[in-house]
DNA sequence: GCCGGTGTTTTTAACGTTCAAAGCCTCGGT
DNA sequence: ACCGAGGCTTTGAACGTTAAAAACACCGGC
């Protein structure tokens, strides 16, 4: 494995002078650069990252908990993981993995990690309403962004970015509209979810712009579950045998109500439209297709990442990013 | 942040000592190192992982591919992926995400993580045919540990850990005959897949142990989706309208014998036992719920860090590690 | 011929840790 | 009192890199 002064004793210069080639090329004179550079490529000489982040004390790591909730279902996991690990490399920088036990209890592993420099910082999601883990990390002043908002106001957030889960209800509502749809319910979660109340909030916004009914159409679920899904879309449709939309806060509802509407001899697409929420690898596999929501992975990680490793402002400083979901349309809201 | 040095200091003793308090405790009289133990805790004291990397050459670190098969569903990475990272943490490790091209266009990714010190080594998955990753890191005296086994020889193989799909396959066999089923068919993927001829196998074997019949009763899928599942299934029941019994290649497969026979007005369970294979999200979520062949991921990921770390005989020397699936029982092949 | 400036390269000194070897006790045996 | 052995601790050097400062070379102006 060649070294700096391998190099350097085979390039006849100093060591300083090999390690400026690559970090600021444009102080050497282009024919001492020109035949660094051979030395380099000749000896295969590949920086050592660990002098490197010793010296310098970034090791250009981020750390990113894998989440192990087994009542919650990670369906876009490997996505997320694929997109921010690629946004991570972009520059420079790698994803490293670890398991924490979740809320406060996880803090002594960030803190070590940290203070161990594994990692420069963090990135957080499955970010939950009143998440500790913000203050704490603001406090030890170790870099963080969070994908997910915080949803109830702790003292100072902390940076994130998020997807407009209302402008994406709002979406699936006016498609709904467009297809003819005119009674659209709602399927949502526990009010103590402030993603559920986010989407739900969407939801009866657009269909008020449109002049919809909302009264009596939103039913919350106990739980993230094709069961409660098809329970909550019984429900609904014994309240309102007319009802010809429904919006499900989740793909697993939507699956959920799909499979009511086929109990009763309804078929979806046709006699009532269906929308789910993320586009999971599920909305593409069921018959028909899921018309769903998907998150813009990409643009998220690229800005997780940006933000996390802009060198001026420190994170710090509250940034906040809001992006767009971006709706899939497949047989499940629309015939063919 | 304290360093060694102000930890000896405080305590009142050399550099070494606190090293040595920390990595070889039993040199030490009993009370320096209890001294020295309070100042560690005292000054909240943690040793730079840096630069003990950059003295011992070992940073810990492994690295794992994130795969990025838009065609190919990863419904159990998560699992993987959590249980791998806990696997490591037992051991002091951590696992590094990256991204590459398949096969060996990935490989110079591999090998630049490697020179440049960030990982030790590497845990492969998605094992493919004729995989040339195993070759070439093996060439280059690259520690690596493979979960999936290279089905075609290849030069050395290299170690492995896998698990059997034979004996899968037949446990679910012996299962839907216990539950008094005689003509159980199997849905497969193309020959080329070293992995479904390794489960057909199984099913083969079973039904002929138990004097089952299997000719005419084997269809293989073009790929690996609902409708493909579909399909064959009907092409099965078309073939031999007595057929009670599916044993499927992969749990999507098997929801498209589920929706079906649902299309047939037959049910799972009661009409046609069918079992799937990874037990992924997918097998607890449909109605009803689909038995499967769940993986053992802790098992597996121990197993995949205790090679790849064994200390003594490097895991050059052909390691292999079958282990058995557990059939995880839902409705779609006992009724209730 | 000397001066200051500019552009390029080298020297020196760290970053925080561990390994190997040397040093210093203390104690039992002669 | 002296020696050698063991147990514990310190010393010195090294891992491979970069930041900062110093040195050098060249040039145009006076």
């Amino acid at each position: 494995m060649a070294t700096l002064k391998q190099v350097a004793a085979h390039a006849e210069v100093s060591v300083q002078t090999v390690s400026n080639a690559l970090n600021a090329p444009h102080r050497l004179r282009p024919d001492t650069l020109e035949r660094v550079n051979r030395s380099i490529e000749l000896l295969n000489y590949r920086p050592n990252r660990n002098a490197r982040s010793l010296r310098t004390s970034a090791v250009e790591l981020i750390g990113y908990c894998v989440p192990n909730w087994p009542n919650q279902t990670h369906l876009v996991m490997d996505q997320f993981l694929h997109a921010l690990c690629a946004a991570a490399e972009r520059t420079g920088r790698h994803i490293l993995l670890f398991t924490a036990p979740p809320g406060v209890d996880g803090m002594p592993v960030y803190d070590d990690l940290h203070a161990r420099r594994l990692v420069d910082g963090f990135v957080l999601s499955q970010t939950e309403t009143h998440d500790p883990r913000h203050g704490w990390l603001k406090e030890q002043k170790i870099p963080f962004i969070s994908f997910g908002r915080v949803w109830k106001e702790t003292t100072q957030p902390g940076p994130w970015v998020d997807v407009d889960g209302a402008a994406g209800s709002a979406m699936a509502v006016r498609h709904l509209h467009e297809a003819g749809r005119r009674r659209i319910g709602f399927l949502s979660w526990p009010k103590s979810s402030g993603l559920a109340e986010d989407r739900l909030g969407g939801w009866r916004t657009a269909c008020k712009e449109l002049g919809l009914p909302t009264s009596g159409l939103a039913v919350r679920c106990r739980e993230d579950g094709i069961a409660e899904g098809a329970r909550a879309t019984a429900e609904l449709l014994d309240a309102d045998p007319f009802l010809d939309g429904i919006v499900a806060l989740s793909d697993i509802l939507a699956l959920g109500a799909l499979r009511e509407l086929g109990r009763r001899g309804l078929t979806p697409g046709v006699d009532v439209g269906v929308t789910g929420f993320d586009d999971s690898p599920l909305a593409d596999v069921v018959s028909p297709g899921l018309t769903s929501l998907r998150q813009p992975m990409d643009d998220i990680a690229a800005e997780l990442i940006s933000i996390l490793t802009d060198p001026d402002g420190p994170p710090d400083a509250s940034t906040e990013r809001l992006l767009h979901p971006e709706l899939v349309i497949r047989g499940s809201s629309a015939p063919g």
